[in-house]
DNA sequence: TCAATGCATCAAAAAAAATTGATATAAATA
DNA sequence: TATTTATATCAATTTTTTTTGATGCATTGA
């Protein structure tokens, strides 16, 4: 799926729809904070994220899976806790360096 | 607004809002489509935009005032006929190279 | 085993976006 | 000037997304 060499995509109905998906999941404001979060802070359970995003849990949640669905972030279950974090290179296939301050940690 | 040297983003409310009104745009298979016909075609009048993407009139109109108003697509006026075409520097200031070949045209 | 905590999911309600058909406006042409 | 063509916009409807509060399921620790 990923791959360092720019292979061309095919510029059908499915890439479109597959993109279109993955730009709905960028297209909130609350996602974006929250994506800009994780790149800073790393790892961070859901319990923490809910402090920082001031936000009630399953409305997070919510959100959360919606980031997964496309795999802008990952997830990994440690006892009780999961703990979320940016996932890096489906964020740079999709956007620019000039987004990196942003949502790119390994950027600036 | 545009500037070809990077120049750290501030990580605020309104820098989000701005970037999820961007995101937005481009979250939809129809609009991703339109953006791709307009990078491989260049300029393309709005009636011939119709029979491209087999849509009536309206809903083409709506489209493209949402890529428009997030910069996304430039609109030129000749006569009776509105020729559109892709905004590249907006689209290269938000997509990754690895989208080149979909959405910006001088990079394959 | 029982309570407490962390998290996902569900159903209902609210809000936002997309579609549709109709209408308005402006330029071109007869 | 009257008609046609190209396009934008509007209001009503439909569809999709988001929010909210409740519920359920693991896991931990008493």
């Amino acid at each position: 799926m990923e791959q360092n060499q720019i292979i061309p995509t095919p510029a059908n109905e499915e890439t479109f729809e597959h993109y279109a998906k993955a730009f709905k999941a960028l297209a909130d404001p609350k996602r974006l904070k929250l994506m800009n979060e994780l790149c800073t802070r790393g790892q961070v359970c859901v319990c923490d994220l809910c402090e920082i995003m001031e936000m009630p849990q399953s409305k997070l949640s919510y959100h959360l899976k919606i980031l997964m669905d496309s795999d802008l972030i990952k997830k990994e279950k440690k006892g009780t806790w999961n703990y979320y974090e940016l996932n890096q290179s489906q964020v740079n296939h999709l956007l620019s360096p000039e987004l990196c301050c942003l949502f790119r940690p390994t950027c600036c």
